[in-house]
DNA sequence: TTGTAGGCGTTATCAG
DNA sequence: CTGATAACGCCTACAA
């Protein structure tokens, strides 16, 4: 391994020249620097990241932690923070699981970027005690070294909901998401809200969790009790996805006997027949606003809670009655 | 920061002290290290990694590089390798992109296994030739501290395309895959090897690129061409289900008109009506070998490079003429 | 059984 | 403008 110490032998100067010609500081001869960045390449130098972040105390990697690998739906708010911290010369890391969140209390990232419920808030909040920077797309959690980015889900199952009520359905099942999940939550609640003021609307809520699965489940519980079109709201398109597939085993038409919105707007939709309704935000732009968060936290500015807008996507998969 | 030297300081002991009390090193009293471990809990002590690799001269964190974030395909990929490497006390970090190639060379990973036509070869053969452990999945390459764990591909595309054969069809398309791509290359001449044997045979080539879109391309061009039922090779399920989606917005009927198999037996071909024929293989089991695999090479063992084998699972997308 | 000390590769503070 | 030198936090001979 071939370190500055190499360098400044080779180069007939010390360690402490190299490392100021290397990090570009200007104490330096233009000509010496020259030099010594030749002999450098020649040796084939790499810095060592791991004595680096021991002196600096930065590693300069930021950590996204997910509940699972798989998921399509991370793909537009994973390049959306690569962007941005590849812009301030962060580099991006993508973890899972219990075992890898030993890299924010180590050091080993700089920051962390939550979307897993199952990465607990007492813990975060433990962390952040300490001082780590985090965001959370997840979850409320108020704490000086903790800033959220969250969906505007209210709205965004308001519209939804209002959507089918325009279209005039008056019997609506709503297809829940996992217990545990803060955006179900809300997005239940918002939806329920809208309903309650239409004394008139029918509405009978379905367990799910955001799987296929679930709503493959869903369909045929409807399916099997239906008598008179009916309006279904999945509260994401995920489970709208599986809701279709099992439709399609039937003789019943998606948008004609049933009607039926989701939420994402994930790439999917587009290719679904007829085109599914659903919420739209920009994924990309969540991943970058929690990047900016982040980044802001860490140099120690001040950062207000943010919000993502979401907008409705009309779509034949709700016909009018 | 709380260090070693803070407990140390705490229970009146020297640092070396501590340091073998945390890593369970026989030296010290059962009793001392008792306390110690006690204190070190109190003052919520964490090693910090950076030192640790500095010393240690490794990370104990293995990287996974990726062309991009998204793709429902590599969920049971990822799983199967981080399985594999939790069990040895590893840890998993995906990356995407040039900037974080800098992890090999830096040593922030020990190590890597390699997804991404667009991380090239020659730079992978330096990082191997200064010593680094690399599992490559997707091109053969011969090093010392390199190992491949490579799809049977072509045993697939010969599977897939035999059953197109054995099923009568005479007239058979190839959607390939992109340009770079050796599993496209590979099942592409192994599919044409296998038509060649067969001289009544007419097929024809198409240009893709794995993509959802390139597969409606495909549907596009055969539809506006078609005069009688024929047979499809798409060298990936994602193109696959792109043509179905084309399909189904025309009078054609996928098993009927139009034939179809595909490669690679992804989640959602389960969903597909009529299901889709496919090649199929471990996503688990190709990442739990690669990940055993590196495992062997950061330990010095020799190790052959190895071949994930996959079978044909048929469907009614596939009919008899 | 415990302590002392040197060093891992860098950065940064001083003098020179 | 350049060079010693002391950290950073941890590990590990070797000494006591």
């Amino acid at each position: 391994m071939v370190s500055i110490k190499d360098i400044a032998k080779k180069a007939g100067v010390s360690v402490s020249t190299v490392s100021y010609a290397l990090n570009g500081n200007p104490k330096v001869t233009e000509e010496t620097r020259a030099r010594i960045l030749v002999i450098a390449k020649e040796l084939n130098y790499v810095p060592n990241a791991a004595a680096r972040s021991l002196k600096k105390k930065e590693s300069r990697i930021i950590g996204v932690f997910l509940t699972e690998f798989s998921g399509a739906f991370y793909g537009g708010l994973l390049q959306g923070i690569k962007e941005v911290l590849n812009d301030k010369e962060y580099d991006l890391v993508v973890c899972s699981g219990k075992e890898s969140h030993r890299m924010l209390p180590e050091r080993i990232i700089d920051g962390a970027i939550i979307l897993d419920e199952q990465f607990n808030s007492e813990e975060l909040l433990q962390y952040a005690d300490r001082g780590h920077k985090i965001v959370v797309l997840d979850r409320e959690l108020s704490h000086p070294n903790v800033n959220q980015v969250l969906l505007d889900n209210k709205a965004g199952a308001m519209l939804a909901t209002e959507y089918l009520l325009e279209q005039g359905h008056r019997r609506i099942y709503i297809v829940n998401g996992p217990k545990g999940s803060y955006d179900a939550r809300q997005r239940l609640q918002a939806s329920k809200q809208t309903l309650d003021r239409h004394p008139k609307v029918e509405y009978i809520e379905i367990e799910g969790d955001f799987n296929k699965s679930a709503g493959e489940q869903a369909a045929k519980q409807i399916i099997d009790a239906y008598t008179e079109p009916v309006a279904v709201f999945c509260l994401n398109d995920e489970m709208a996805i599986g809701f279709y597939n099992y439709v399609a085993s039937t003789e019943y038409r998606i948008g004609e006997h049933i009607h039926i919105v989701g939420f994402d707007n994930i790439e999917l939709t587009e290719y679904t027949q007829p085109r599914l309704a659903t919420i739209n935000y920009s994924k990309k732009k969540w991943g970058a606003l929690a990047a900016e968060q982040l980044i802001k936290l860490l140099q120690g500015e001040s950062v207000e809670n943010e919000r993502i807008y979401v907008t409705l996507v009309t779509g034949n998969s709700v016909g009018r009655v």
